[in-house]
DNA sequence: TTCAATGTTTAGAC
DNA sequence: GGTCTAAACATTGA
């Protein structure tokens, strides 16, 4: 992540995000940006106070740092973050502020899905740069659309009731419109229900995620569609569990002439 | 026990 | 160049 000590002494300007990417900008120049990837987490601690945001995992709620802390910053008020992840395929990465946008990890980046600029045509547009691929694959892809990973791209399928493995050259215009609101829409569902995770506790009370408890298809095989009852399917899609209802999400629709 | 699965991304093969 | 697979790693469940 570059010289640890070129951050100490350094303050926090601001915390943002660029897809799935937490950028921290400190003064001095210095960005930090953070990738969580599959099972990275981040824990706050102040005596007793504990935030924490990420991915669940058994030794979350205990002493810290764990078995999987890999870095842990201290502040001058005596609080520390500990950035713990399990699989160690997180990273942090330090750049000069001005470098961010060009950063490797930012600069192929599509359009984020909730801001504007993010049109289904623009959709469109990028999904048919893969004509030949499974749409549930392509949604995936960072450089076609900002932050949607597996879960998301799953249920923004379903709610396009669009069969996932459908090649992108297939798809009709309504259906670019359909899979658009879909995205859309499986994002503002899960940001209302605090994220996917079950057990990400946001503050003592334990405020988690409950989006699971609410998608259609993810992680859902064999258990009854929420719509039609018909039982869901799992499959294999570039390597990632896919889920899907095969009465709902058909093949290709035609436009009645 | 062994194998395949896991909220991700990428390099390298074809 | 597009597309597909494997790999980075640790843990869990079938």
């Amino acid at each position: 992540m570059g010289d640890p000590k070129k951050a100490e002494g350094k303050l926090v300007l601001n915390i943002g995000r660029k897809a799935k990417i937490l950028v921290i900008n400190l003064t001095g120049d210095i960005t930090l940006l953070f990738h969580l990837k599959m099972s990275g987490q981040l824990i706050w601690m102040k005596t007793k106070d504990k935030i924490i945001g990420g991915h669940p995992t058994a030794d979350m709620q205990g002493k810290m740092p764990s078995a999987h802390t890999r870095v842990i910053f201290s502040f001058s008020d005596g609080s520390k973050l500990f950035f713990n992840d399990q699989r160690k395929f997180g990273w942090i990465r330090m750049v000069n502020s001005g470098q961010v946008a060009g950063d490797s990890s930012i600069n192929n980046l599509g359009p984020e899905p909730l801001k504007k600029g993010f049109t289904w045509q623009v959709l469109k547009q990028n999904l048919l740069r893969h004509k030949s691929m499974p749409v549930k694959v392509v949604v995936m892809d960072q450089s076609v659309v900002s932050g949607v990973g597996n879960i998301y791209s799953n249920e923004a399928c379903f709610n396009a009731k669009i069969d996932p493995r459908l090649k992108v050259a297939s798809l009709n215009d309504k259906q670019f419109q359909s899979l658009y609101q879909g995205i859309i829409k499986a994002l503002k569902e899960g940001i209302k229900r605090g994220g996917s995770t079950r057990a990400h506790f946001v503050d003592a009370q334990g405020h988690k995620g409950y989006f699971l408890d609410y998608a259609f298809v993810y992680g859902r095989d064999f258990k009854a569609c929420k719509v039609c009852g018909t039982k869901i399917k799992k499959i294999q899609l570039g390597g990632r569990g896919t889920y899907f209802c095969p009465n709902c999400q058909k093949g290709v629709i035609r436009d009645r002439t």
